[in-house]
DNA sequence: ATTCAATGTGTCATATCGACCAAATTGAAC
DNA sequence: GTTCAATTTGGTCGATATGACACATTGAAT
């Protein structure tokens, strides 16, 4: 994926190629057993997790810098992501912490290295079909794992804070972004979908009520498959009825006013 | 405010002091004349206006670089703003034309000056009270006035973009943010706080239904004054009970789940 | 006294909500 | 194959909320 000398060029001549004070990080969020996870990487021959993130090019937006980082990590395209806040405390970088870091792979680095400059870090969410994912390793890394949001390992710099705050923010969201879109597989049936809003919402639903609710929007389409294999009723399967579903988010799918 | 001197050390030596790449622009709202409007800046000797904004010092957090802003440019502490969104379009500094204008001012800048790259900026609306506003000058801008929203005048590069945005994130926030507290003075009566509800929305309410429901919240008060100077029923002058306001934002004022 | 907008109250049809029940359907156990 | 357990799906019903009006009253200014 990078060779050595790569990373070596990226360290050395980073400062050229890369915006100097600005990075982004990625919550990336996926659903699995009834659970949010949040895929997290751990920096080779280190115990603590971290955010995947980033530089921003000279020449990129953001935005991109962001799809860029979660296409290397997750191998999929067009992923669902948003920009949710901004993290800027002066200090929120470990720089002394960084700095023995890199003097790892690289000995010769200097303390003056635009890697152990302050950096502001854009903070984004990102919704991700959990099965689809491979997590990937770069040289930087040695692990890359979903963790359960009621069981995050210990992690570095204010990565947890923005974990929390990316949740917030896709609580926010639930009834405005496709959430249910980007988070479910293709075709999903009306308990996953309820169970999805449930761990998001972190209370249970009317299971009658929340499925009368969905089909009143007419954002869901089906062709009366189910989904068998267990010993009960058969659900059937659904999927978003795409054209439907972005326009009745556009309006917001409950609030008066 | 700031001399000629302080102008030419920020020119020259901003670099040292301020994040190479990074910058805050607000958009600061008020509400007059039942109408949403915008404070814009024109740089001496110009035509078109800008959003007031400025750059982070290496000691502050972004949110302390936007008050700093705020409160140079209003003069009022203590304003309530929110971030809404990072703008890092590549091309959307104007570079060239920036430089034109800074040779005005300091003849010799030279093309590779700090404040001729590329930034990125954060969004900022801010919620101010009309009347407490005193638009203040600084050395680079020969004007500051409030606009309407409908009649906004000719803005440089992608400002008026971060006008729009902003609204959007205004209306957004409008059920969960303390909008009605920060754009109206103290004591208001009811049919003002509709009024800014109507043109934030960009819709008429029903004035009965609006009344009582607001008062089901209860988090306005009143002690039964009234604001005569009308040839009408003079209506009761309200202020919100902040510690009940709070309490009802947190949960959202209006949605279900 | 008259005018005008603000306020308070009421109604009424409709929509939504929450809680609950009944029917239907599946694989597994026997 | 019949029965059973589990679960989905659909229906009911009372309580509550909403939106659109109507009507009476108040109080300040002139």
């Amino acid at each position: 994926m990078q060779s050595e000398k790569e990373i070596e060029d990226f360290i050395l001549n980073g400062h050229k190629q890369y915006l100097n004070n600005l990075s982004v990080d990625c919550v990336i969020f996926g659903f699995h057993d009834q659970q949010l996870k949040v895929l997290l990487v751990r920096i080779t021959g280190r115990k603590d997790w971290v955010l995947p993130g980033g530089h921003v090019n000279i020449k990129e937006t953001v935005d991109q810098a962001a799809i860029r980082v979660l296409q290397q990590r997750t191998g999929i395209d067009n992923i669902f992501l948003q920009q949710f806040q901004v993290f800027s405390e002066p200090d929120r970088s470990r720089i002394d912490w960084l700095y023995k870091v890199l003097k790892k792979y690289y000995p010769v680095v200097k303390k003056d290295n635009w890697l152990l400059q302050r950096f502001v870090s854009v903070g984004y969410y990102a919704l991700v079909e959990y099965t689809k994912v491979t997590p990937l390793l770069d040289m930087m890394s040695d692990a890359s794992e979903w963790w359960g949001l009621d069981e995050l390992p210990p992690m570095l710099m204010d990565h947890r804070t923005i974990v929390n705050e990316a949740l917030q923010a896709l609580q926010a969201g639930l009834n405005s972004k496709p959430i249910g879109y980007n988070l479910l597989p293709r075709k999903f049936t009306m308990p996953e979908l309820q169970s999805l809003y449930e761990t998001i919402l972190g209370k249970k639903l009317d299971r009658s009520n929340f499925s009368r609710k969905m089909l009143a929007y007419e954002i869901l389409k089906t062709n009366g498959d189910t989904r068998k294999g267990a010993a009960r009723k058969a659900p059937f399967l659904y999927s978003f009825d795409l054209i439907k579903y972005r326009k009745a988010l556009k309006e917001g799918l409950n609030t008066g006013w």
